[in-house]
DNA sequence: CTCAGTGCAAATACTTTGCAGTTCC
DNA sequence: GGAACTGCAAAGTATTTGCACTGAG
């Protein structure tokens, strides 16, 4: 459930903190606190607004550090998207271990994780000397059943 | 084949340009010859290198706009790396779906395309009922030869 | 001719970093 | 007290854009 994730990326943190000499700060914590709890992803200037609604004065190179800080401790994502956009995500959101297959008409998405490819990727990996922390894998296609899928189209157009 | 594919795309381009009513122009030319014939990915700055070895005195911003408009004209995709890093790459080209596998600390990309994942993806696909367009792959990790990897991080930081 | 295209250099838009003062342990 | 952290402002990067000049049609 989603509070075990928070809990588990905070521990997690806690961990990373202890283990690399970090100290804790009220920033810190409200960064993170606002982080964790959020189901979308951020730009540092949204997650800026959001953490100076709670406690004005925090610099936005403070937000910057902190997140290099998360991803470096595994609890957070960054994601580039076109023109220097680049995005936070919590790691362990719904769907964290997921590969995600979708359907270009009618946005469906599919989590799958397959074994086989989980494990030929190491494969490939090793292959080129690499070592890997994480990989993202999107299938983008259509539904075969049509009639459902035109259905959520409609549903999504009127929603 | 390979002539095929540049030639498709020209052909579409230059329906393209006469359609907006672009001119022709030998920078253009060039530029695009030089892009359509890749067979790697490259920066703007990496075309532009290509560009000057053949055309010296061609302009950044020359590059930057004939990209804009091969993407727009549907011949080039634009592809959003780790830290600013944006990459250009000819649609069509063989294989059409090559993996990525990239360093995280030397930025080294590796192309990769494996018959084992790629079947498998099929399947994948298949069992939830959804046909496959495209997809997208990007093993992320670190390079196991720390000696190379350095030197990378080191060329581009002086670079 | 005229309007799109070019090269340069300046302006953006983010991201990252240096520093002096502050806080945590 | 000392190392880590913070906020500010300056420095970097990568991308875009304004402009006067050039060249294609």
């Amino acid at each position: 459930m989603e509070a075990d994730r928070v809990e588990q990326s905070k521990a997690r943190l806690a961990r990373f903190m202890a283990r690399t000499n970090r100290k804790n700060t009220r920033q810190r914590e409200v960064i993170v606190d606002v982080f964790l709890t959020l189901d979308q992803h951020v730009s540092l200037q949204d997650l800026l607004d959001n953490v100076q609604r709670r406690e004005p004065g925090v610099g936005f190179a403070t937000v910057y550090r902190t997140m290099k800080l998360l991803v470096e401790a595994g609890v957070a994502y960054e994601r580039q998207f076109a023109h220097g956009n680049t995005q936070y995500e919590p790691v362990g959101r719904v769907g964290e271990h997921h590969d995600h297959l979708m359907c270009e008409l009618c946005g469906l998405i599919i989590e799958f994780e397959d074994p086989v490819i989980e494990r030929r990727q190491t494969e490939v990996a090793e292959q080129y000397k690499m070592n890997i922390t994480s990989h993202r894998h999107e299938i983008y296609g259509t539904c075969q059943d049509k009639a459902a899928c035109e259905e959520r189209q409609a549903a999504d157009a009127s929603g």
